[in-house]
DNA sequence: GTATTCTATCTGGTATACAAGATTCGCCGA
DNA sequence: TCGGCGAATCTTGTATACCAGATAGAATAC
């Protein structure tokens, strides 16, 4: 295993977070992650301390670092986030060129290919990650990192408790939003968005306990290796 | 010096950048700051990474770090995303309680205090750090964190393109607007916040070169100092 | 006097060393 | 068989060592 820098794990953990390669709870210690890697703990205690900064790791004090489970009350404040800053997004965009449509479109093909191929970690990863490209098309890169925050949030919860929101539906959803979009009707946008968050926080009532995988199996899984 | 972890050392950066006692493009060296908080270049580190991970400084490669510059271009980035999300999140609230109006109410009262006893540092502090109150009195401690951060860069904004939004004006719309919660009017809420970020938005043509000050100097500032 | 090159020094980049708390597991006793 | 106790081990916490790139300043050439 050639070096990575401590920017290249910081966005591999957040890639295997939002593939779903790596679960809530999970351990990721320093020492596994250095030789996966193929540096130090210095260069993986970096990632950790940015990625710990973001929300997506805690630190337990010398027990190592776990991806972390959000509690249910801390699972609504970012579905209420995520709501409050993409229906400002929405509300505050002025206009969309008929290129950034193109683009959306054909990542929602994207999104669809991945579904219909049962290509589960991609289908999260697209489905996760469309609402960054909507900031990033819409013209915003800082709403952009600040909706991959939350949105890999979401990931980690929507599988903590297993939220029965079904990748077709969601993908539904972004092909009526662009529409929407297209059309420059913002209000149905805005209508589309706020439906498609509040099911998700409605599914949260149903709890599902995971059971946490330990290190090892992390290293034996091929695709985690950059 | 006694030793501080890298979380107070965190956390007294972005106070000092709050505060208006660290300025844009200032040199920020890991040694100098070891030194100031009485531990080694590690926990510096540490700091630094999670600093720039919220993008308030940024590492030049064996140059030194740097509080961030933001160009024109950032800056209006900057204050469109907190558009979106301030205008998001009053938009997206349910209700505000009483007691939460009079704690904001109160804070706009620290405002003017400090306006009056002409206590610079504190003045920036509160102003800016108002908006970060409101996010948590609407219930949302992510959206605060994530207001934390917009308005830390834009006092950096404001610093370097020397915007001539006053602070008593500041002040005024804080109190237009809690006043304006408190009738429940959230579409006026919203106007008095669009109408506040559109005049800083304004504001940001009028340039203004800072001479970075040196890290010498930032030693010499004991309030620096936990 | 000015431009240039070379060297001494400073700075961050990375690895490693060592300390101390947490965990594990075996041993012992009841 | 079950529970408690202790040492061995593992993990993070922090400091330090060493390297290489950047910088500054002196010496040199013109």
């Amino acid at each position: 295993m050639q070096p990575a820098s401590s920017n290249v794990i910081e966005n591999r953990i957040i890639q295997a977070v939002l593939s779903e390669e790596i679960s809530p709870g999970e351990r990721l210690g320093e020492k596994d992650l250095g030789e996966i890697f193929g540096v130090s703990r210095t260069l993986v205690r970096e990632a950790m301390m940015r990625l710990s900064s973001r929300g997506i790791v805690a630190v337990s004090p010398r027990r190592g670092w776990f991806v972390i489970e959000p509690t249910v009350e801390e699972a609504r404040e970012t579905i209420e986030a995520r709501r409050s800053v993409e229906i400002g997004l929405l509300m505050t965009q002025k206009n969309i060129s008929a290129e950034m449509i193109k683009q959306l479109e054909a990542h929602v093909l994207e999104q669809q290919r991945a579904i219909d191929e049962n290509d589960l970690g991609r289908r999260s990863y697209l489905l996760g990650h469309f609402h960054v490209h909507l900031a990033a098309a819409l013209g915003n890169s800082i709403l952009a990192n600040i909706l991959e925050e939350l949105t890999t949030r979401i990931v980690l919860i929507a599988t903590l408790y297993q939220s029965k929101a079904d990748a077709q539906q969601s993908c539904d959803n972004h092909r009526r939003l662009v529409s929407a979009l297209r059309k420059n009707k913002v209000k149905d946008a805005v209508k589309i968005m706020d439906a498609h968050l509040t099911h998700l926080d409605k599914a949260l009532s149903i709890r599902k306990k995971m059971k946490p995988r330990s290190a090892d199996q992390l290293r034996g899984k091929a695709s985690f290796v950059p």
